[in-house]
Formats: C-alpha cells, sequence, structure tokens
DNA sequence: ATGAAAGCGCTAACAC
DNA sequence: GTGTTAGCGCTTTCAT
C-alpha cells in the first residue's frame, strides 16, 4: 500500500506537490509534474478516494437511483451514465428502489447522506420535497430525469407531443379507427407518463376531427404480455375492428404485433402498429415507433450534473431540459386497406 | 452537517461511544447506547463514510464489475447483488466494461485500486492473473460468477450439464434429428460458454447413439435476432428438416420460435425448441428451457463475499460453488409428429 | 463501560 | 512553484 509520502520522496517533493501534481489543482512545473507522475506510476501509487474526500470534501462519485434496473429502458439509462462517468473518473453507485417503500426511505435517509457522493441521478421517480430538500440541505445537486421535480433539474420527455406525433403518423396515413393500448392507472406513478400519453393521442384525434372511442382504448401493464392481451381484445372484436393501434410503449406495441399475428391478421395490411421507446426488439419486429434516446438520457444527466459540480463562465442551464424523440417509420405502419 | 461531537455533546458522552454505539463495534450500556441513538435520530447524523472508512480501513461498498448492463441477464444479477448488500447496509458502486479493452484497463489499474470498494464482484469475466493479483495485493476478495478463476472463489453453472439436459428432453421425446444453434466463436470470449455448450449438447447425442450433424449446426450471436436467422436457415431446408432445435440462449430459442411461425411451422407439431435461461420472455412465448436465476446469482455473489469480509467459525468455503439450474418444460416441446 | 488522544492519508491555506 | 502544516470526521488503542 504506497501512500502519497512514498511517492513523494521517490520524487524529492513535497506531499502538496504529488497533491497538486496528480489532481492537476494548483501550479506545478512541468518538470516536478512529471517527475512526479512517474514516480506514483512506478509505485503504482493510487490515491486513496477516502482520505482524498475527506480532506477535499469532493468524492468523484455520483449516486444514480432507479425504480426498476432489469428492464431495457433503465439499464439503457444506468449505462448511459456511467459511461459518461467513467470517462469524467468519476464512480457511479447505483441504488435501486425496486425493493419497495421501505427500502427508498433508507436510501434516502441514510445511504445517500452518508457523503459516499457528489450528486444524485434520479430516474423515473416523483421526488418528495423532503427527499429533495434532505439532499439540497447537504449541498448534493441532483437532477432528474423523466419528469419535472419542483426545484430540480431535469431532463423530461415531451409525453404529450410523443403520444400525439404517433398518432398523427396514423392519422396521416389515413386511418380513422384508431384504437389506444394505454398504461393502466395503477402503473401511472412517475409523472403521469401514462395518463399523459393518452391525453396526446386524444388531443391527435380531436384536432383531426376523430371520434375518442372508449372501447377502443385497452390498459395494459407495459409488458409484452399485457401487449398481447389488449391487443388479442381490440383486434378480436368481430367488427369494427381498428385499422391501426398507438400503444403507449414499445413492449406493448410489440404484444400487438404478436396478437395480430396469432389472431391470423397482416400487419401492416390488416392493421397498423405504432409504439413509443424504440426498444432494442422493435427493429426485429419492424415496428414503427417514436425513439427516445435512453442511453443518451444518462449521459445528458451527467452532463447536466458535471455542469453543477464544476459551474462555467456562461450563465445557469434551464432547469427543465426537453429530451429529444423521432419518429422512425418501419413496417408495422401503412395505409389502412380498403 | 451535523458530526460526531454533537451528537457526543447532546448525548453527554464522547465521541468514541457515539462510534461503538451507533456502529456496534466495542461494549456500550444498554443504557448509553439508546440516549445515542436518540440523540443521533434527533439530529439526523449519518456517518460520513468517507471519515469513516479512512479510520477503519472498511468502506461497506463493494465494486459489481460486468461486461454489460443493458442485457436482461447481467441487469438481473446486478439487481440480486444490489438488494442483497442494501440489506447489509452496503452499496454497490457498478462499473460496465462495455466500453473495450482501455476502459477496462483503467478500472482495474485505477478505479478500483483506489479504496473505494471493500470488495468486488466479477460477473462473467475472464480475469486475468494480473487484475487478480492486483485486488488481491490490495486484500479485496473476489468473488466471481459465471466460470471458473484460478485462484477466485467463483459461482459457475455447469454448462455442459445444463445443455446435455436441454438436449436429453428432446431426445427423450423422441427426437432424433435434433438441430444446435450455438453461439458463435467471436462470442466464446468468457470461459467458452458456447463451445462448452456445444459439447454438452454433443456429449448428450453422442451417448444416445444420435448422429451428429455439422449441416444441423448453425452459430449465432446470442440475440433474438440472430436465433432468427439461424432458425430460418435450419427450418427452410427442403428436405431432412430437423424436428427440434436446441439453442444455446433463450433469445436465440425466441428466434427460433418466431422463424418457425415465420415459414408457416407450428411449434411443437413440425418442431420442438428448448433453450438456456428462462429469460423473461420465455414464459410468454411458452418456452422449455433450462433456467438459471441471474437474481439468486447476484445475491449468492454477495452472501459468498460477505463469509469472506467477516468470516465465521465454520472452515472457509469450497473455492467453487455450482449455480442451481432447473428444467421447466413448457409448450414448445412435445414428441415428434409421426 | 467509558474517555483521551493518536492517527487514517490526503488537501488546501498560507508562507516563502 | 514549492514546502509546512493544520485539519477533514471519524475509529481505535490504551487508560481508567
Amino acid at each position: 500500500m504506497t501512500g502519497i509520502d512514498e511517492v513523494a520522496r521517490l520524487a524529492g517533493v513535497s506531499t502538496a506537490t504529488v497533491s497538486r501534481a496528480l489532481s492537476g489543482n494548483g501550479p506545478v512545473s512541468p518538470a516536478t509534474r512529471d517527475r512526479v507522475r512517474s514516480a506514483a506510476d512506478s509505485l503504482g501509487y493510487v490515491v486513496s478516494s477516502n482520505a482524498s474526500s475527506l480532506a477535499s470534501g469532493r468524492t468523484r462519485n455520483v449516486g444514480v437511483v432507479v425504480p426498476f434496473l432489469s428492464r431495457w429502458f433503465f439499464s439503457s439509462i444506468v449505462e448511459g451514465a456511467e459511461a459518461a462517468l467513467a470517462r469524467k473518473g468519476y464512480d457511479l453507485t447505483l441504488y435501486n428502489l425496486g425493493g419497495g417503500e421501505e427500502l427508498r426511505r433508507s436510501v434516502f435517509e441514510h445511504f445517500l447522506l452518508r457523503k459516499r457522493v457528489d450528486a444524485v441521478v434520479a430516474v423515473a421517480l416523483e421526488l418528495t420535497d423532503d427527499e429533495v430538500n434532505r439532499l439540497l440541505a447537504i449541498h448534493k445537486p441532483i437532477v432528474g430525469i423523466g419528469g419535472p421535480i419542483p426545484g430540480v433539474r431535469t431532463l423530461t420527455l415531451d409525453d404529450l407531443s410523443v403520444a400525439r406525433l404517433a398518432t398523427e403518423h396514423l392519422i396521416s396515413l389515413g386511418h380513422t379507427r384508431i384504437a389506444h393500448v394505454g398504461g393502466a392507472v395503477e402503473f401511472d406513478l412517475d409523472f403521469h407518463l401514462a395518463s399523459t400519453r393518452r391525453r396526446g393521442f386524444e388531443r391527435a384525434m380531436h384536432e383531426a376531427g376523430l371520434p375518442i372511442r372508449d372501447d377502443l382504448y385497452q390498459p395494459a401493464d407495459f409488458t409484452i404480455n399485457g401487449g398481447y392481451a389488449a391487443g388479442k381484445q381490440l383486434l378480436g372484436r368481430p367488427y369494427d375492428r381498428p385499422t391501426a393501434i398507438f400503444a403507449a410503449s414499445d413492449e406493448m406495441a410489440i404484444g400487438c404485433l404478436l396478437a395480430a399475428r396469432d389472431l391470423g391478421l397482416t400487419v401492416p395490411h390488416d392493421v397498423s402498429v405504432v409504439g413509443i421507446d424504440d426498444h432494442e426488439l422493435s427493429d426485429f419486429f419492424g415496428l414503427t415507433t417514436v425513439a427516445q434516446f435512453p442511453r443518451q438520457q444518462g449521459e445528458m444527466a451527467v452532463d447536466v450534473l458535471m455542469g453543477e459540480l464544476m459551474p462555467e463562465p456562461g450563465g445557469p442551464a434551464a432547469l427543465t431540459t426537453e429530451l429529444p424523440y423521432q419518429l422512425i417509420v418501419r413496417s408495422s405502419t401503412a395505409r389502412p386497406a380498403e
């Protein structure tokens, strides 16, 4: 366990100079910096992050809090954040809230407060005022992904516009009898994502002068399985079958695709399907979708965070940043058959 | 920022006693312990993990290193590990090696060495001697998941037996013309998983006196997409079509299922399909598979690690622990048609 | 059972 | 540009 003083001795300088040379903070002549660097290398010296953090108050570590992990969308965000942090020399400490209320409490009342992190990224979580204030009180910047949190810089997707875009794509193709597979209320926790998308759908229909029919709405649980059941329900009706389905997520949309196949319907001839996300499977299934880019979202969150940790000359960023999205047309949508 | 001395003052004891009372290390009378506890609570005191780590040498944090994150299998392992660690009051710091060789180097030469973690879990990574020694030199226990690493306690799946079991299931149903969709060589990095499974398949065939036909082997890339292409190839042949397919992963098996459908073949009437993993989609597709339990694997790894961090009376555990697996028969396999 | 005090290994004033 | 030194906030001997 080589320490800083061994490096100092080998390089023939003081520990302060070693610290400055290695961290880049403070003036060091190029010559001594090189000397220190090679001394450190030859000893295999790596700073103790604890000692460094204790002395400096900075940990070079950020906490990322997610509601789930083993779902493509969330793990992609984490992956993006991890990559961006690693590039900056930061570590990522992960907190998965999947374990329920009690776990969430302990994460916010203990884990995040023990000064292990410099900042936190909250993914798809509607933080309470209390949770936010606890962190802000100890000067930990927060950035949220997924919906506005009062007093917190957040990256949000304009779900209303995304849903409208998907629906308008169908309308522009000539569809009029369009069904919607939306998120069931019990999944409408974070930021009312499901209901916002539904509103976007309804607004597009309304603007096009098309009727919004309750019988063409099916709630599901955001899974392929749930989408399949909803699709069967919608497409199995003996008359007045919708010519198109807008599902509030790709996984549900893929479920609809499979339901259509099992009913002997051809996509997009008999029914068009559009989703949201650009899930990893969507390309395979030829699903038309409105892509959001979770990996990039994770990276963007880190960028925003870095801006907070090391404020730069330019004015402070806006409190809310809109996330990009993009319609990707594949083979699951077409004009309705005659 | 309440510190330990404020708590000490409020409780009317020394900081040493507060430390002992809160950490549980060292003798404290029940009465004072309660006094300290409530003082800490009322002040909202949480130890500074840095100061604590620096003084004690323990971080209460473990590093988890994975080759990918946004894949169900790996994120499930991480999820399991995170849950188990959280229960013990530990944090999990995540290192994703997806970024290539250089990233891997910096993780092992810097990130993991800066004393931020007490131990590391290496998932599906064939660590080099150098990587192992670096960590062992600073007394960081390692546990691996996924294959034996010399000198490291590892949890391994008996891939040979798993593949044999899957194949024997097909043989016992009466299949004789069985194809194998295996991992392509370029994906055979970690622990030769693909080739081991192929050997398990061949052994089962051999033991049953069945011929191993090269033309009934198709390599793929472990994705649904790749499995689909391989399935098409195998099932599209004009004669001598296999009556069953054993795929080395569920994702590839699902690809085969979809390929069969698209060819107008019925599963399991025209072709049986079996995979390995019990992927989250397998139940939906009715896929027969040999389940492994990634979430549990993550939890087990943590248990082993805890055993190393706080050695208990019982003798030391074995160096290699076999992971459980289980044949799950669903609707994708049946006797071959006449 | 409790307290006093010496560090843990660095960083950041401050002096030169 | 570099060295000296006083902490950062705890834990842990060693006394008592």
